[in-house]
DNA sequence: AACTTGACGAGGG
DNA sequence: CCCCTCGCCAAGT
């Protein structure tokens, strides 16, 4: 077994997984953290196979602070449902507040943009 | 091997 | 606030 055994998808899914319980990432978040390779819109692409067993993948939102998935997993806003009953407040619009549920992971408490290199 | 399709996001109108 | 465009890249055809 050597490294490369993680998948790209596993890669993703090992940082929702760290998500805790009423908190969020969004998916360019995710990438940004990933790096080279990854973009908002390929995790996007893999979260759709994301086993709901195993990870929370309702904890990842857009970047609007909105659930993608709204009109599209049956039943409809499903996953804004998890979230709320997880304690996060969405607005009348769908949105919920970033600034408050957003999560960073352990070395990353700043936007990653922000930072010239977490990694040197 | 070429082309299409997204659970995206920044930028502009 | 809404809508559109474009860059991005794994996967499926």
């Amino acid at each position: 077994m050597n490294v490369d055994d993680r998948t790209y998808r596993e890669k993703v899914y090992e940082i929702v997984r760290k998500i805790p319980s009423a908190r969020v990432m969004t998916y360019g978040q995710i990438a940004g953290i990933l790096g080279e390779g990854y973009t908002a819109r390929t995790v996007g692409y893999v979260m759709h196979a994301a086993d709901s067993e195993n990870v929370p993948w309702q904890r990842v939102i857009n970047s609007q602070g909105k659930c993608s998935t709204d009109k599209l997993l049956l039943p409809h806003n499903i996953q804004q449902k998890i979230l709320e009953e997880e304690g996060v407040i969405f607005n009348d619009k769908g949105k919920c507040d970033l600034e408050k549920y957003r999560w960073f992971p352990e070395g990353f408490e700043e936007k990653p943009d922000d930072q010239p290199s977490l990694f040197g």
